[in-house]
DNA sequence: CTACATCCTCTAGCGACTAGAGGTGCAAGA
DNA sequence: TCTTGCACCTCTAGTCGCTAGAGGATGTAG
């Protein structure tokens, strides 16, 4: 088996260097061992479990949320339950935001259809802005 | 004219107190007179710029643009041709992040429908964590 | 006069990295 | 063999926009 140098495993997982030394850092990957001159030797498994944690980054888990489904994915026999929970969990706020920046869209849209691109103070993106009763955006 | 303090301030902008504190710090706010006591006064003119800024925040600027917003707005013959470039540059974020949080939205869909609820080695969850290539949510 | 809320400054912490300094290892070409 | 130059190492500090807490001063109501 021949070594897989940091670089080459940020190339594979597409994890960038630094992070992969700080996900080390903080626990979410397992210290590799080290060639003679203390250079980190990573296994595939090492790569398959950034690329886990990279696509649970991109959709926006938190660190320990991963760790939490990291800890389930290494013990295949346990229940699925928490897996599920963290996942809906994340579905019900993905969902919340798409839902107040689809409020936020609709109110950027009348700043800027508004704006007559004269001077400022006949502009409606400052307007709006200045006047919260003006716009259509509720809060909490 | 009598005095506004910290506190009444920050519930007439709905800024939080330490946060008018910290937007003084950084210069977003014009450090206002003290009392004998040491204690701040406000005029109802920082009220009215607390609430900009906070509308600002709420609809998701960053700070750096709204105090390109806060000097346009104390400049009323300026052109708001930044205004509106900062305000469509906004807009064209939102609808970025729009996109891509409803794809998420379809992948945890799918992820968490596909749970059996049994036991991880099952579970559609981890494995598509696990194996990228199942999803359908596209990069850059 | 005494409680007690509110105010003050200051420092440190959050999450998830990112940047930079200052140094070492290693492989390929001359 | 030497040298060039990139990739690697550790460590600290910075990013953003606050938030929390310590430790103390002020202001107000009873």
């Amino acid at each position: 088996m021949k070594k897989i140098t940091i670089g080459e495993a940020a190339r594979r997982s597409g994890v960038k260097v630094p992070t992969v030394r700080y996900y080390e850092s903080i626990g979410l990957l397992a210290a590799p061992s080290r060639s003679e001159g203390n250079q980190r030797s990573f296994e595939p498994a090492d790569i398959s479990r950034l690329a886990f944690i990279r696509h649970a980054r991109e959709l926006g888990f938190e660190i320990e949320a991963i760790r939490t489904l990291l800890t389930l994915q290494d013990d295949p026999h346990q229940s699925c339950a928490s897996a599920d929970a963290i996942a809906k969990a994340r579905l019900v706020e993905v969902e919340q935001r798409i839902r107040s920046l689809t409020a936020l869209k609709a109110e950027l849209e009348t700043m800027v259809e508004g704006c007559g691109h004269g001077r400022v103070d006949q502009c409606r993106v400052i307007e709006v802005l200045a006047d919260h009763g003006q716009c259509t955006h509720s809060h909490h």
